[in-house]
Parts: structure tokens; C-alpha cells; sequence
DNA sequence: TTCTTTTTTTAGACGCGACTAATCTTTATA
DNA sequence: TATAAAGATTAGTCGCGTCTAAAAAAAGAA
């Protein structure tokens, strides 16, 4: 794995998130990294020559597997770190984000490993954005599930475990069934019980019933990532 | 306080940790950090224009005041990251100092007060080097204590804290007076007590005695810093 | 379709931080 | 003290990543 600057790394990611299924305009990446279509141009020469990106005169970007196994592992640095600033070190939505945009570009495989570790291996953010596996899948959106869900989040169910009837039952009581909105309220340390608002109401689950239970966000996307 | 590149850091570091009561060659800076010595020439003509050095032509470079600040800055974010690398994340002697050389130049005031505040304001690194404070004061090499030094070190007792009689007695019955060679074993977590070898003989003593025995390092300086 | 507007690329420049080769300065040695 | 060796600086180049101004290509409107 050659050595790329952080410039480079930046602009994949940059590309990565305009690109849809298409290609991505010069202009679009100038605006996001808020520098010129010129700059753009000369780094789009540069990163083709690396067969980063594939890049056509006047016909857009798109990225090449190997440029999108590099910016799907700097969002998983970015990500994870988010994660570990936050529930381990206590930072403030604010403060994370723009750590996390420096460091990710730093830290090495072994920092990396240690802090997806004592995090116990998340899945998602704490904007309830996904993590990238280490080999560059990304989970499903639904496959969070509510016991990782942070306090103060609004999520709703997507669907639930279907291993245990009982506990289907359950939580079918409970009213934890797809598409009902849940606000987590309060989490416990150390795997203890979560309390839930549900129409006003307020219900303590356990963390093991929690974890059966798969939700989406509201707000899939939004500004930082 | 303006932005540095991690050159710039870089070489104030390196003149730093050359720099002992006199002016430093252009040579010893090109050699540690493995760049011709054309190269420190530019660089010592720029860091002379931003007033971080005094550097006069074929007579060696100091630091001014402004560069001894930013040198020790980059050295406490160095020797705090080792700290906090090893003792929170456990991460091993060798990959510690690699990780710690290349997050020292982009950890944030936030994250550095954060990591100073979890290792409980620790006063030296897991070398036993001390790390500047924040207003760039450098500990005394004897204001470290017994129970501050890691399993695995080897002390020598430098003075016992003279605040109480009834200790000066424990400690002397104990043998730990200025100048016995210290061997720290063993380390119970949470203040708990702590294992030391004295000529050859294994001794438990708490956290708190030994928080009174000041000491120092057998072999101040060595290679990684 | 032709003209206009928008988008993109080219041309040329600049600061940073490295290099090699050549040219001083200073220091050491005969 | 004259000369050789060691150390430091200058001169000139290069790649990176940015910029502005100008030209070219594509897209939209009359």
C-alpha cells in the first residue's frame, strides 16, 4: 500500500460522497473542497495517472476500485474515530467532527484495530452513519441495532429479530414494531437497560431484548459525515 | 498562533533535542533528520524569517523563544500521546513511539487536555522522560515518583518527601533511601499496592508511601525520546 | 441551427520542501 | 603560515498543490 498525501485522500473522499451512480462534475469536487476547477482539474490528471480515479476530458470522475477502497478506509477512520472521541473521550458533537477530519488521515492500522476493539466493534456512528468493515463493506442502514443507539437519538424500527418467538411477543407488547418511532431517552453503562419514549410514553427494555431490535434513522444524511 | 507545516515542527524538534547550551550545526540537524544539508540550509533561512530560529551564516542556530515554545509544545503532545498510547490503549514500547511521532502534529488543544486529564496529569512518560507543561516548564528529572514508574523500570531513589516523620521512618526500614536501586515488579490497578525488588529481595508497599519516594531514571536519555 | 452561457481545461506562476553539483568559509594539519 | 579537509551556502532543478487569466468544449436558448 504506497504512500498517498493527505490531499489525495481528501480529494477520493470528496468524490466518493458526490458520487451517486454517475460520474462526478469538476465543479461539484472545486466546491466541496473549496478550491478552484482549475486545482480540481490538475489533481483529477494526477489521480488518473495513479489509477485512482478514471477520468475523462469534459465527461466527470468516477472512482476506481482501488480509489474506492481507499476513501471507504478514511471514512472508516473518520467514522470510527467520531465514535471513539466521543463515547470514550467525551468530546462534543462539535469538537469530534473536526478531530476526527484531521486524524483520519494519521492514525495507523494498529490505532485503528485497538479503538474499533474498545469499542466493542460498532457498526455505525454516532450519527447513526455506518462503519465500514476493514475490507470495505458497508453495512445495510437497517442493521443498526437499538441497543447501539445513542441517547437522544430518534430512530424508528425497520424490523426485528425474528429468532425467538417469545421475544417477538414481547416486544410486540412493548409496541416495538416496524415503522413505530422510538427516542432513546437514557442508557445505562456497562450493557444496562435502556429507557425508551414511545407516543409520550416512557419503557425500560433490556439491552439483550435492545439488540434485537433493528432500526433506521430518521434523517439518513445529513451535514457532517 | 499560526499554522506550522510538520517540517517546521519537525526541524524546531530536532534543533531542540540538539540544542544543549550552545548554537547547533547544520550538519548534526541534517543528520537526524536524514535530509542534505542544502536542505537545512533553506529550511534555517525560513524558520529565520518567521523569528523561530537565530540562525547566522556558517556560525550554527538556536532557537529564539518562540521556537523553544512551539518545540515543546510538539514534545509534550509527544510524550502524553506515548503515555496515553500505551497505558489506555495498550499499545507496545516500539509501535508507541512511531504512532505518538506522526499524531503529534495534528492533535488539537481539546484532544491533548482530554488525554492529560484520563492519564490523571501525569508528570513523565513511560521512558521516564518529563513532559513539559503547558506554559513549557520542565519538570526536574527527580520530581517523578515511585509510583508513577511502570512495571519493568529500574529506579534509583533520589529523596523521600520530608513532609512526615513516621513515613521517614516506614520508608528507611523499608530501605528506600537516595540512592537504592529501585526494580518495580509489579503494579496493582486502581492505586493498589505496588511490588518493588531491592537487592534482589521483593518488597509490597502501597500507592500512597510510594508517591512520597522521588526518583530517577538509572539512564536519563536514551533512543526514542 | 446559431449564438450565448456555463463548464472545463490549458497556460503560466508561485511557495514549499526536497535534491545535486558547485562554490565558498572555516578549521585542522603539515 | 600555507594547504588540505571538513562544513556550510549558493545555484539551479523538481514534484506537489495551489492560484488567476485565457482558451476551448459542451449545453442551453432563440
Amino acid at each position: 500500500m504506497r504512500m498517498l498525501s493527505q490531499a489525495v485522500e481528501d480529494y477520493l473522499k470528496a468524490i466518493y460522497k458526490l458520487q451517486g451512480d454517475g460520474r462526478v462534475a469538476t465543479n461539484d469536487i472545486a466546491q466541496v473542497m473549496e478550491v478552484s476547477s482549475a486545482s480540481v482539474t490538475n489533481m483529477l490528471k494526477r489521480l488518473t495517472k495513479m489509477e485512482l480515479v478514471d477520468h475523462a476530458s469534459y465527461k466527470g470522475v468516477r472512482l476506481t476500485g482501488a480509489g474506492t477502497k481507499v476513501a471507504l478506509e478514511i471514512i472508516r477512520h473518520h467514522r470510527l474515530l467520531e465514535t471513539y472521541l466521543k463515547e470514550i473521550m467525551g468530546f462534543s458533537w462539535s469538537e469530534m467532527h473536526a478531530e476526527a477530519e484531521r486524524l483520519e488521515h494519521h492514525i495507523s492500522e494498529e490505532f485503528e484495530e485497538r479503538i474499533d476493539e474498545m469499542l466493542g466493534f460498532p457498526t455505525h456512528d454516532p450519527h447513526g452513519h455506518p462503519i465500514p468493515t476493514k475490507d470495505g463493506q458497508i453495512a445495510d442502514s437497517a442493521t443498526q441495532t437499538l441497543a447501539e443507539v445513542e441517547p437522544g437519538e430518534r430512530v424508528v424500527v425497520h424490523h426485528v429479530s425474528d429468532a425467538d418467538s417469545d421475544l417477538l411477543e414481547y416486544l410486540e407488547g412493548a409496541g416495538l414494531l416496524p415503522n413505530s418511532r422510538v427516542h432513546v431517552v437514557e442508557k445505562e453503562p456497562f450493557n444496562g437497560p435502556i429507557t425508551v419514549a414511545m407516543d409520550g410514553a416512557e419503557r425500560v427494555i433490556g439491552r439483550e431484548v435492545a439488540s434485537h431490535v433493528f432500526v433506521a434513522h430518521e434523517r439518513p444524511f445529513e451535514a457532517g459525515a
